[in-house]
DNA sequence: AGAATATATTGACAAGTATCTATGTATAAT
DNA sequence: ATTATACATAGATACTTGTCAATATATTCT
């Protein structure tokens, strides 16, 4: 993934009501009332925090009627901890050098 | 760590100047003119993005006379990468279960 | 058709940010 | 002492962002 990319998903988790929400979405897909219940904002600006997620890539969405149930998408969340993983790896050479994570 | 912690260090990361910053350092701790060469910033732009990274943890600094060596804090970092890591695992149960990404 | 519900859009505002120029401070070299 | 170098701070500016109230759109229910 190109560093603007990293970049832009960095943004779009900078804020603790979107993190909220990715962490709400770990355990399945959820409709934006669902979300809604949980977090301390009014829907329009719970609205705004989808989008935000959505254009990053970092969430999908599906249309069910009148609901929209969001999931994280799974694929593009990899390529961004494939980044944040290989960050740091290099110098712990006693440690984790076997692990999966140095790729 | 903390939900508030996750979202300043993404918000931190989540310029791609500072990223390319965190690149650089993950090869080993740089100063700061080495880090102003790469850049296309001035001088008080770059040690704006120093506060910022150093401000959230992500960075340490060692004074050395003259000049100031910037590295990754590790520790801090992989508190960092535990988060990012244990989302969006649950749900992949047929790949990567055991992998050490998943704690 | 009309009412209710789920979500998006618009417009506004206060707060934050990335960048610059100008300047200050600390250390080293001459 | 003076000069040069490395870095920080202050102040300004243009831009972005999180939030809300008001409104629009789409869907379902009666």
């Amino acid at each position: 993934m190109v560093r603007e990319e990293v970049a832009n998903i960095c943004k779009a988790m900078s804020d603790a009501n979107r993190l909220r929400i990715i962490e709400m979405l770990t355990s399945g897909e959820k409709c934006g009332c669902e979300l809604l219940e949980e977090l301390q904002v009014t829907q329009p600006t719970l609205s705004h925090h989808m989008k935000v997620l959505s254009d990053c890539g970092l969430v999908s969405s599906r249309k069910d009627g009148k609901w929209h149930h969001y999931s994280i998408n799974r694929e593009r969340f990899a390529e961004y901890k494939e980044y944040i993983v290989a960050i740091s790896c290099y110098k712990e050479q006693n440690k984790e050098t076997s692990c999966c994570c140095n790729k």
